[in-house]
RNA sequence: CGGGGCGUAGCGCAGUCUGGUAGCGCGUCGGUUUUGGGAACCGAAAGCCGCAGGUUCGAAUCCUGCCGCCCCGACCA
């Protein structure tokens, strides 16, 4: 526990000193995410910087100060509490504002992540026809978890458990020779597994946000360069997000090999029992630089990072744990399946006829991959390693908004000035504050945030005011110092790298 | 799917055994006093008591059926 915490707090500084060259990087973020928030409606008025601020008087954040019945583990309760989620059927969910903010940022660096690495987005329905099923001889493998559904016309159709059979169609219908090899095409995209009992709120919901991605590759060499290029990519991934996701291997059934890993994160609910090398843990990428064409250079990371035990109770091997790992580093902890990485060769593309020319001419299925992140999934999982008894405690990464700013004394001038000057200017800097400009006590405010789990928290008040000063203040440690208006906001936003 | 539990105001619950027309706390609204860690007092609004049928003079309460939600297990991740 101890040296999570610590962890956390040193990856937060590397990667505060990666994001702030990168401004370039980080406008477009920005400015894309301003964009499609004004395509959804969000209430505050475009900002020139792109950024997003809001006013909790014009924010519909639902929080509850009792505990809801009906959720069991921390994530679950919180995002209720902190009015992130609503359930509108058992393990089906709608994305309140804060809650959906969270989702866009994981969705954001998920995408950025995946561009980075070379695949291609795509966007494939929910809804698949039946018949592209029978042909990959699923449709009735699957079982009662598949939702089935039939259109006006009686033709059998699905809502969408995962997406090899709808890629792998795309796929065969336009590429034929090896010359258009490698490929990677990804989305994120709503699916439905019908399980039996969900529970524990998104983290294993029916309805769930996953992003499923899909290599094309001529040869078995070059298909593990495409799953390598997804291994390292899963890191860089969860490690911006704040997170420690540790890849396991995994099993990999009837096609054997070294090839599949689980990504997860370690959280005393999880649902696995994880065991592990706890040199792994020490591991970081840092701000390293990635040559993700790099065989060779990928490769190297990916030993660095697998070679360590690291295995779930489905492959774990008690003798080999023993005999492997020195005693002082043997870790038995539980963990959250965030991501899924497998190499399975031509398993759909031999049925589906995925075929192309290779140099000499002859025929070949293409080999190919699937590489999962649960995004909904990592909302939940982020909390689970991220709370206290108060509430949520957000990465910077992932927060829904940056800092939030709590006025303690609403209606007198220089309180509702200052704080409004700090709200500005943060917005000038291309950052997102919530600003709660409620009349509402201190206590009210304070509990608030704390629930909602906001990384940094101004607060602003009369007697500070007094001697020049606010108060900045720490959700993770506590900690506060009193600043000036104008360095509070100077240090949030170092703290960015903006 | 097997076992268990629960559906009463936005949230958390009592009332059901023993039938007589619905209550508490929090929240909400109005007022007064407060105001640096979920304030105090006064007043108010808000319920097809999950749905349908039955028994009864009378049903939140008893009976039958259905629906929904939660927990344990199996499953899955």
């Amino acid at each position: 526990m101890h040296r999570g915490r610590r962890n956390r707090g040193r990856r937060a500084n590397r990667l505060g000193k990666r994001d702030a060259p990168n401004a370039a990087a980080a406008r477009l973020r920005t400015a894309r995410c301003g964009a499609r928030a004004d395509l959804l409606g969000d209430a505050a008025p475009p900002q020139p910087s792109g950024a997003r601020p809001m006013r909790l008087t014009r924010f519909f954040l639902p929080l509850l100060k009792e505990q809801p019945a009906e959720a069991q583990i921390a994530s679950h309760r919180l995002m209720l509490r902190a009015g992130m989620i609503r359930q509108a059927a058992s393990g089906i969910y709608t994305w309140l504002p804060l809650g959906y903010r969270v989702l866009r940022n994981v969705e954001r660096i998920v995408h950025e992540e995946q561009a980075a690495m070379g695949a291609n987005a795509v966007l494939m329905p929910t809804i698949q026809p039946a018949d592209l099923w029978r042909e990959s001889g699923r449709y009735d493998a699957y079982g009662p978890e598949m939702l089935r559904i039939r259109d006006r016309h009686d033709r059998d159709m699905l809502y969408g458990p995962t997406n090899e059979e709808l890629i792998t169609d795309v796929f065969r219908g336009a590429v034929s020779s090896y010359r258009d090899l490698p490929r990677i095409l990804y989305h994120i995209q709503w699916k439905f597994r019908d399980e039996v009992r969900p529970r524990f709120g998104v983290m294993r919901g029916r309805e769930f946000l996953m992003k499923d991605g899909y290599s094309f590759d001529i040869d078995s060499a070059a298909a593990i360069h495409s799953y390598n290029r997804h291994l390292v990519a899963y890191l860089r991934t969860f490690e911006r997000m704040g997170l420690k996701a540790v890849p396991m291997k995994a099993d990999t059934g009837p096609i054997g090999g070294d090839h599949s890993h689980e990504f997860l994160i370690l959280a005393d609910t999880g649902e696995s029992e994880v065991f592990l090398d706890s040199a792994v843990l020490d591991l970081a990428l840092g701000d390293r630089a990635i040559d993700f064409d790099s065989r060779d250079g990928l490769q190297a990371i990916v030993d660095q990072w697998t070679k360590p035990y690291a295995r779930t109770d489905e492959t774990h091997d008690a003798a080999l744990f023993e005999s492997a790992v020195p005693e002082a580093r043997r870790t038995v902890r539980r963990g959250i399946e965030v991501g899924h990485i497998f190499y399975f060769g031509t398993k759909y593309s031999e049925p589906l006829g995925a075929r192309v020319a290779g140099p000499d001419g002859a025929q070949v299925a293409v080999e190919m991959g699937s590489y999962g992140i649960g995004v909904s999934r990592l909302v939940g999982a982020a909390i689970e390693a991220n709370h206290d008894d108060k509430g949520v405690i957000w990465p910077e990464a992932l927060t829904p908004f940056h800092a939030g700013i709590v006025n303690l004394k609403q209606g007198d001038a220089e309180a509702d000035a200052a704080c409004q000057s700090i709200y500005d200017r943060l917005t000038a800097a291309g950052l997102e504050p919530l600003y709660d400009d409620r009349d509402e006590r201190a206590g009210t405010k304070f509990a608030a945030m704390d629930l909602i789990g906001l990384p940094w928290r101004v607060t602003v008040g009369p007697r500070g005011l007094k001697s020049g000063v606010v108060e900045l203040t720490s959700r993770r440690t506590g900690e506060s110092q009193e600043l000036t208006p104008e360095a509070a906001v100077a240090k949030v936003a170092a703290i960015y790298g903006r």
